[in-house]
DNA sequence: AGGAACACGTGACCC
DNA sequence: TGGGTCACGTGTTCC
């Protein structure tokens, strides 16, 4: 774990006065959080923790990090709610990380953003000021699965198919906060990117733990048990600076670009807005699961997207009949052009037998089928073309009417 | 053509009053039609015209209509446009029939639709009144191909399977107004029925022709020719009254329902709104397309819709790849075991060659074949079996170096 | 600019 | 009567 994403330069970079400081300040504290939850305190990990970057000493801190489901905080906000939170530029977004502000500060985030996935709350964070994209949330909650209530059955597995996952860019770093461990998405440690749409900013993204209606959230891959209780106050109450700077301008929430906000005086129409967001983000959610199964799409629009998924669907179908048919293609191939033509001429003590067949229908392998099912071996045995046909002339001998039946025989084998 | 759907009691029913005389001047006026189009005046068209219904009346005498494809008239309108119109309650209703309102009164008529698909413009009249049906609506211009440019590829064939069509009820008409005569759409010319999502009213439907980005439009499926010049006005002139009483209230045309009408104060936004409405209108008809694509669809739901579809998708892909492995097994075998085991033992002007070859890769077949290619007629041909293998021996005359190339052919031929 | 695509809030409709 | 779905007009963003 904690392999540090981002490339460690940050923005504040020439910086070397104190840097030592620091850096001692931060492997004491990381020091201090291991043997807290893991108890072990062998050299191994010390050894790991000599030039951690800030953006890896945020990456590592949070590890460590819990979140009540409340929504006084905004990964809790956004597990209850359902509804992802970007903030993006510094101070805006220093809000949303709260106790973690400072170190955020030190790592230089200029981007956060909460998405309630299927299995927690997915955080990013990025160095860089990145503006809300939707297609991008959307994107990552299909991938990790939305927090919707009530779709367990649909946006089956996308991971089925790659996502045009791309190589990791450096700068962007993210952790999942989940509430409990379980269930049915397994993922590699490995982090991965995703690219979205068509920007060039790409997210480095971890992904750990896992979700329930569980109450309490904690984060730690090793601790399989829910140890209970923890509120991110208490535990990060261990750091350097308990206290923390309250959300510079914090109000700008939600910041839903969009659409129309205007018109909104009432009272209860929240609920109805509420439900058509929720049956908007369904949908959207069923059409990138869609995207990720309809190869060869053309064009990342909606409607070409159904199209496409139209002509694939009867693709697929004409394909599955071709394939179905030509199982019983031999039968009945078999069946329509079956001209055996099988002459039997019985002589003294053997029968001479001339088959005369198409040559699709591979005569010798069938006649000597049947052959070894009648225990008959042939005398002579002799192919030769006439036009288009095989002619088969074999002797054999037979014993009174065993004859008749291998003619029987053979041409129900033949006509086959 | 023209069996009368609808069953002929309309609203007017038990006035026998001058109903002999009406009757008669009915027959006059489709004989007079008939002679008009079909120029032949033979008896059996008399004969048929005995105890017409008003409904078929209508019916038979829209038969013989033209409309200009301008706006001046709704079947041009909608054309234009690309918007379907409905009109419910008889006044409205008359309005739009215009020139045939006076028919349309006789017959009862009480709702009026016509729908712009991709081969014209679809009427559909009923003498019941019928609230503007979106979804109905939605599905017929899926069925017979909106009219939006700039969609050929898809919409695939949607009649390759059946959209739970049912008898026909009674007392629904509709005609079908195209411009021209083409292309891929065909259709049987008996009327049949779609069941509006869960409604229990029926519509029967004809449909006749076709069209294209010609701008005059006729009707008459005998006539292929498109005998330009001809306008409603004309051609129904001949008829009892060729004047019509215009529209009453007609203005509340385009009776959208849905949505928001006001802050419309603007002189451009129409232009959006227009291309939102036809983006909108495009995916739904993706979505009416992807539902005859996708069986057992459980919720009529959009979102349920993708769901299935996707898993849909899966199932195939899982089938198709069941079938190519199970029908890949014969090749793969054919390429696992292929122990040709071919001898080529040159002699003073011929080649004795024999190949041994499990059965199941039909050797004789494939020898023939090659030799067929070198244009290599076999002296001598001898099949036996030692075990399970099928022991091919020949002679073939050969100069030189031809039998090498044989060889290596046959042993491509029968390592394939 | 101007069109294309999307998300949003809202009114309507149906159980 | 409410929850769920839809279509509509609008605001916004990206070519």
């Amino acid at each position: 774990m904690g392999q540090g994403i981002g490339d460690g330069s940050s923005s504040g970079d020439g910086k070397s006065e104190g840097a030592e400081k620091r850096k001692e300040v931060k492997k004491r504290v990381l020091q201090k959080l291991h043997m807290c939850f893991n108890g072990s305190d062998d050299d191994n990990f010390a050894a790991s923790l000599v030039e951690v970057s800030d953006v890896e000493m945020f990456y590592l801190t949070s590890m460590y990090f819990t979140f009540r489901c409340d929504s006084t905080y905004s990964p809790g906000e956004a597990y209850q709610s359902g509804r992802p939170i970007w903030a993006s530029g510094m101070p805006s977004c220093l809000g949303h990380y709260q106790l973690r502000s400072v170190l955020a500060r030190s790592a230089g985030f200029q981007t956060v953003a909460f998405l309630p996935v299927k299995s927690g709350v997915l955080e990013l964070g990025s160095v860089k000021s990145i503006p809300e994209q939707h297609d991008f949330v959307e994107k990552a909650r299909g991938i990790f699965g939305a927090s919707n209530t009530a779709q367990a059955k649909a946006a089956p597995k996308i991971f089925g198919r790659e996502l045009s996952l791309g190589g990791s860019k450096s700068r962007s770093i993210s952790i999942n906060f989940s509430p409990k461990v379980e269930d049915e998405l397994v993922f590699t440690s490995e982090p991965y990117t995703m690219q979205p749409m068509s920007t060039n900013q790409d997210y480095g993204s971890t992904y750990n733990g896992h979700p329930s209606d569980n109450n309490e959230a904690k984060l730690f891959p090793h601790l399989n048990q829910t140890n209970a209780g923890f509120t991110a106050e208490t535990l990060v109450g261990g750091l350097e600076q308990p206290k923390d700077d309250l959300s510079p301008q914090g109000d700008e929430r939600k910041p839903r670009k969009r659409g129309r906000k205007p018109a909104n005086g009432r009272e209860e129409p929240l609920n109805h807005v509420e439900a058509e967001r929720q049956r908007r983000e369904k949908l959207n959610q069923r059409f990138y699961a869609l995207r990720a199964v309809v190869p060869n799409i053309s064009k990342m629009d909606k409607a070409s997207l159904l199209g496409d998924a139209i002509t694939f669907i009867t693709d697929l179908q004409k394909k599955i009949r071709v394939l179905e048919t030509e199982g019983g293609r031999v039968n009945n191939n078999q069946k329509q052009l079956p001209v055996p033509e099988i002459d039997f001429q019985p002589r003294q003590d053997d029968t001479a037998v001339r088959a005369s067949c198409p040559m699709e229908s591979h005569p010798v392998s069938t006649i000597i089928e049947t052959f070894r099912e009648h225990q008959i071996t042939a005398q002579d045995c002799n192919v030769s073309m006439e036009g288009d046909k095989i002619v088969h002339t074999f002797s054999i001998r037979t014993q009174s009417g065993a004859a008749d039946q291998l003619k029987e025989k053979l041409e129900a084998a033949l006509s086959k």
